[in-house]
DNA sequence: ATGACAAGGGTTATACTATAACATTAAAGT
DNA sequence: ACTTTAATGTTATAGTATAACCCTTGTCAT
């Protein structure tokens, strides 16, 4: 099993990606001298705890029982800043948020999203950006950010619906 | 100047742009047996004014002036029809729309937004799109819609800044 | 330590985007 | 003409995101 296709395997022990996003999220920030704080971190487990994204507002209630304040701004505070450190990606055909699993270095997304179980997985993929890269060259055009969504049905729910 | 890039340069004669796109309308809504009404054919019209994707609010006012009913639901049911017959686009990292250039046959665009003019212009990418089916079929993945938005500067725009 | 400054968070209000639901009118087919 | 369907009018509301202002907490130089 590849690392970019374990979302769409149902079995996988997922305690290990949301243990493994989050501990990667506090070294990233403690390098960079960014500030995990207790909000912020709670988001990330949030988002972490399936490979399904979340509206803003589905993490509102839990920010709540958290404790902490529960208006809009609260949670879109936190998910600029995961965005700014490249632990979250917004998917922009969702209007929602999921985790990224190589924030090390920046980078657009390119995602694969499940219109069967939501299940969405992030590519690595090169290849497509390299080819976007190029056709934009083509048209004198400067890229700077790339917005690359994939709609369809994952092995899973392709196999359900055949 | 390919017909690609037209849209790059500002110099163009944007009425051919209007007219070609409404007529074109016209006669594959006729052949399809489908209705341009006024408010269909107005909003298509008003989408095309510019090569700059609209904001649904934003064609309001027009359809206010036009005489028309200016809620929302009305802008959104001509914006639902004209993309359902591939004439506009829905350019999701924006919330906007654009004209389609090749409203023939249906299909998923793939668009270069300028930040600095925000003139956007569609890709014939069958090059990006064949890269994102192969790598979605080693992922076993059934691909139905691809959401393909590249931000950054136009030839004119990047000039500019330099 | 302490004061100045910057960063984070609380709070209220509001802007922007989109759709639900139901009534009315107009068009198309018979 | 009558029936049926499609289109539009209308009101209300859901869903997404940000502005603006204030207060608290952390950071850092002195």
């Amino acid at each position: 099993m590849t690392h970019q296709s374990i979302a769409f395997h149902h079995e996988h022990n997922h305690s290990h990606c949301i243990e493994q996003a989050l501990s990667q999220a506090r070294s990233l920030c403690k390098a960079r001298k960014q500030r995990l704080t207790a909000i912020r971190e709670l988001v990330l487990r949030l988002i972490w705890q399936s490979h399904k994204p979340l509206g803003a507002y589905e993490l509102l209630p839990a920010l709540a029982e958290a404790g902490f304040n529960s208006a809009p701004p609260t949670v879109y505070r936190a998910l600029d800043f995961l965005q700014a450190q490249g632990l979250v990606h917004r998917i922009a055909s969702l209007n929602a948020f999921i985790g990224c699993p190589s924030p090390d270095a920046p980078h657009d997304g390119c995602f694969l999203i499940c219109e069967g179980c939501r299940t969405v997985v992030e590519l690595n993929a090169d290849a497509i950006i390299n080819q976007v890269q190029q056709e934009a060259q083509t048209m004198g055009f400067a890229v700077r950010q790339q917005t690359i969504e994939i709609s369809g049905l994952c092995p899973n729910c392709r196999d359900k619906n055949a």
